[in-house]
DNA sequence: AATGAATGAGGATTCATTCAT
DNA sequence: TATGAATGAATCCTCATTCAT
């Protein structure tokens, strides 16, 4: 009858699959949020979902993964709004860019309250811990990549103090949403003052940017 | 008989709790140093040091007390040796100081092993990370009014700010620390220099000193 | 009032451990007569002990430790009485030695249903089976030196061959009481004959006996 | 159309079977190989075949069926092997016969790597336990059949009594090859002697082959 | 015939802490 | 003050097997 058939048959089964998959991310979503990193187990996690624990294990390899998984989750969409945002600058400077990105994550923690829970207050789990590392060292190679090819910044920034820059920014992020959800603006607004104080000593007068230039040459 | 009698009968006591609490540490220093922080069970501290379970908790109100009095010990010693050489800087500068405060930190942690295994690696434990930023709360403070009292820094450097700092340079060191004792020295020097930097916007001429303003001026 | 209180005040407490240790022997013993050795879990003998699953960890390392504890009480009792009979024997001679030792063997697994079990037919379990090949190290050492120092057998009995000749008699039981706890008295009997005949190549003239010289001399 | 059609198709189909089968065999050998009998896991089999789990159904009852065929696999070279050596026997005794079958069994333990792993180190598996007391039966009976047929021992060698010896041959190797592949070449000379020793005591006057009569006869 | 997905049913062990003495 | 003994409460994970398709 239809040619699609075959696949189309197929698609029930996978469809399942990624449903369970997503009931298992959203359950463990919702203790998170509720009572933190720490009070996740492969119990709560399956009553929650309503599935058999054992289940967890066909999608999963143990319940850090879960939570790596639904950390993940939200990272990509970080990193979709950090490179939107660096994309739709038009006059990029060292200090556009940071501002860029560190309010692109503000906004991403704004709108997901698990990832800051996981991400951010949720480091006393070693796997997350390791999570924030590695995300840390992926995103200041890339960041560098970009400032270093839109000429913003000169070689001297090595991959080193990349990632010193973006790991201080983590930090501030941290103190900013240890308590509350909303963040401190105005510790956000220091770091973003702090963090670019540093980048900038590596920048070209291109990365500068008119207004900075001025200002140190007139201060 | 005596007037001293009571107190002269508890002084042997007192000198043996103070042994049993100094065991105590030890044996769980011990096993931090060899295992890490998350090995630290009180059975295992209990035998260790060579005293039942039960006597731990007429010493320590929980196992992460004794974690704390473990990390305090060495953190006296680390405020010491900031103080010392805060006290020894013949031309203070906002750059010296940063540099005498963040060496200081440097040589506490190269001389005590178990410091930087619950200082700085040690953060997934609860009790320690909020040590942490309790302690950064108070070193923060006290720096900030030793430079404000100098004069090397204007009143815009605000508690929150000086905080920042100090968070920052933390970050810095548990970066440096992550693999291997010996620290990653070029990561601390890199250090010096970002929060060098970000502090320099709220110094004073005189806590400029005079080859920094040289360099802004003639840059 | 009493010279023995200090002393007399320590017993309830450890009679108390004395008796717990004895009910979990007896509830996991009680567990394997009825279902054999793979049906022994922790929970079981908790349960069936009366006792919280963590109390069973206060006195045994883990679940092993219960298992071979079960089978140590029944072996000591097999030493025992194999040490009695040879003793007992007035006229000893290889082949009255190897009677008496395995006629001791049968007793104590006619009395000892559990021993049967554990030891007999659980040599599934590793543990058990560790135990056996230990015990019978054990035993053929202490045979070897008693019958050599009795003038039984010569120096070519090594430990070796002697420890041959425990193993086969132990799987000799283990047939014998493969099915059924009464054992197979026809089994066994042809057993000693077999041992008998093994180890007489290595007895030495007091060792055959008058008898067994006579058949051997007029077969 | 065709009578043939229906077998014809079913020819590549049963060949694929086979194909299946053999390797699911071998991966199942090389996990036992390698990790023992007890690391074996129908989801590590499926693995390391390449098949899915459910697969494994198609072609074996249960796990226990797939260790078994295994070990049918090698025990039906063994026992070819040890058919072989005794129709090459010029002229058989008890104790040749003894001498060509333990021989045998040692040549195959050699050749066959898991065979040693499952079936002599194994037996803490109950379905192996039961596998060898059954082959064990087995063996003894046509060991029985033939040597009675060849006049080497009269009816008093009862089933009872060949399985015995048997049995106590097996438990030799066991021990010979508890540690290392080679097996202990000493324990297994010293075994032969055992078994001959107990078998010859059934032997006919041409079972004990001219040899032994002379020694008996004049020790 | 083949298989992706699901799961029921445990299983061993850990650990911080608290009493009664 | 000291401590032997006790334990409540969880925790993660495994695995053989079976259906529905």
């Amino acid at each position: 009858m239809s040619t699609a058939a075959p696949s189309a048959r197929r698609v029930p089964s996978q469809e399942r699959s990624r449903r369970r998959v997503a009931e298992i991310l959203d359950a463990a979503e919702r203790i998170v949020v509720e009572d933190g990193v720490e009070a996740l187990t492969t119990r709560g996690i399956a009553t929650a979902a309503g599935v058999p624990i054992a289940t967890l294990y066909q999608y999963f390899a143990d319940k850090e993964s879960v939570l790596i998984a639904l950390a993940q989750r939200d990272m990509d969409e970080m990193d979709a709004e950090v490179a939107a945002a660096i994309a739709a600058l038009e006059a990029p400077t060292v200090a556009a860019v940071v501002r860029a990105t560190m309010e692109a994550f503000v906004r991403v923690y704004h709108r997901r309250r698990a990832f800051v829970e996981i991400y951010l207050r949720g480091r006393t789990n070693v796997a997350v811990h390791r999570f924030g590392r590695e995300h840390n060292e992926r995103i200041a190679s890339w960041l560098r990549e970009y400032a270093v090819d839109a000429g913003l910044i000169g070689s001297e920034l090595t991959a080193e103090r990349s990632r010193l820059a973006v790991e201080v920014g983590d930090r501030i992020f941290q103190l900013a949403f240890e308590h509350g959800d909303e963040g401190d603006a105005d510790l956000v607004e220091e770091g973003i003052v702090l963090v670019t104080a540093y980048l900038e000593r590596y920048a070209t007068r291109a990365g500068l940017g008119p207004e900075t230039i001025d200002r140190q040459e007139n201060p």
